[in-house]
DNA sequence: AACTATTTATAAGA
DNA sequence: TTCTTATAAATAGTT
């Protein structure tokens, strides 16, 4: 396009580059977004002219990289007094749970942050480390947490056996003695009947 | 560009979305390449298809990104695989999120292996991407499971209970007609006791 | 930053 | 899919 056909080769004149690099950038940036939109398709678009600075797309699927640079500081901070924090309620109940699944968000989403270079790597290292962390204490306490209830399931499907077990001899052991009043014996299975499925 | 204006939202007629993909995909690297080379800008374009099939251009320089993004790439070819099986046996056992859960785990080793600086953020990113993606699937997928088993446990309670009563009304109905041949009766009750924790 | 003459991309049709 | 083609869009060179 333009008034003249223009070899693919890296352009000698900086300021010809220069404002080429503008506005293919433009366009390239807006066909991204717009393959993404059209056709539902996730994209992640990263471009660093050749002074450095950066330049990035994705899709919207993709959370706000912009918001979490702001908090950078605060991330590590935050991240690790969650962590102090969980460990001392010693994740007694389902919320344990549930508030390390939101530390792990956060801190996959604290990991976007950084548009900068520099502290990446021991940063990343921090967060990935925490990351594990927070994966592996979610992981076992879920578990834990399903073991416990699927065994208190399995302990009901007993006891009602035994429960029928047990009103089957009464029943024996009545009729053996001719007494027939046992529809009043049957309420007394109706009980616990209504359990919720709390996951 | 074109016969007629598009208007720039997802497209609903699959066909046509899926035609406009392989068009606009192939516009769209073929000018992230021209840039990259033109402007002597470093590049990195992922693109995901609905279908979740992987495209992916970068430009020649960082070898780095190179080795990483090809580990990233089988990472993701994995995943991809690995869903399309999971799928395809409907994840009816737990091997299903075991499955997910090494993938998860196999990832955030990735993630430690890599030592030099350059490529972090472009390498973070994806990595999260993946990270972010692979704990929700296992999540939702271990959540389905635990559902799914609790329910059915909640059944089998409900159906030893109707078992309790179905038996009363025999032993009772018989009782009346004076029959107290029960005890074979009573081992009907003892099928279906070895259930399997099998979390 | 704008402006256009051109080239290029692509929507619709086959 | 793939190709064709009429047309919209991008942009090279210029101001």
């Amino acid at each position: 396009m333009g008034r003249g056909r223009l070899e693919i080769k890296k352009i000698d004149n900086p300021s010809q580059r220069q404002s080429t690099f503008y506005k293919r950038r433009d366009g390239l940036f807006k066909k991204a977004r717009e393959l993404a939109i059209l056709c539902d398709a996730d994209l992640l678009l990263l471009l660093y002219s050749s002074s450095g600075k950066l330049y990035h797309y994705h899709s919207p699927s993709v959370p706000n990289v912009q918001e979490l640079l702001s908090r950078y500081e605060m991330a590590t901070r935050t991240n690790v007094s969650e962590d102090q924090g969980v460990e001392k309620t010693g994740l007694e109940n389902v919320e344990g749970v549930e508030k390390l699944c939101s530390l792990l968000e956060r801190e996959l989403r604290y990991m976007k942050m950084d548009e900068e270079e520099e502290y990446s790597l021991p940063l990343l290292q921090m967060l990935e480390q925490n990351l594990e962390t927070a994966i592996r204490k979610v992981r076992e306490e879920k578990e834990r947490k399903i073991r416990e209830e699927m065994e208190k399931l399995h302990r009901m499907v007993k006891d009602r056996q035994l429960e029928g077990y047990a009103l089957c001899e009464k029943l024996i052991s009545r009729s053996q003695h001719g007494d027939h009043g046992v529809v009043e014996e049957q309420s007394l299975l109706g009980h616990e009947l209504d359990l919720k499925l709390g996951f």
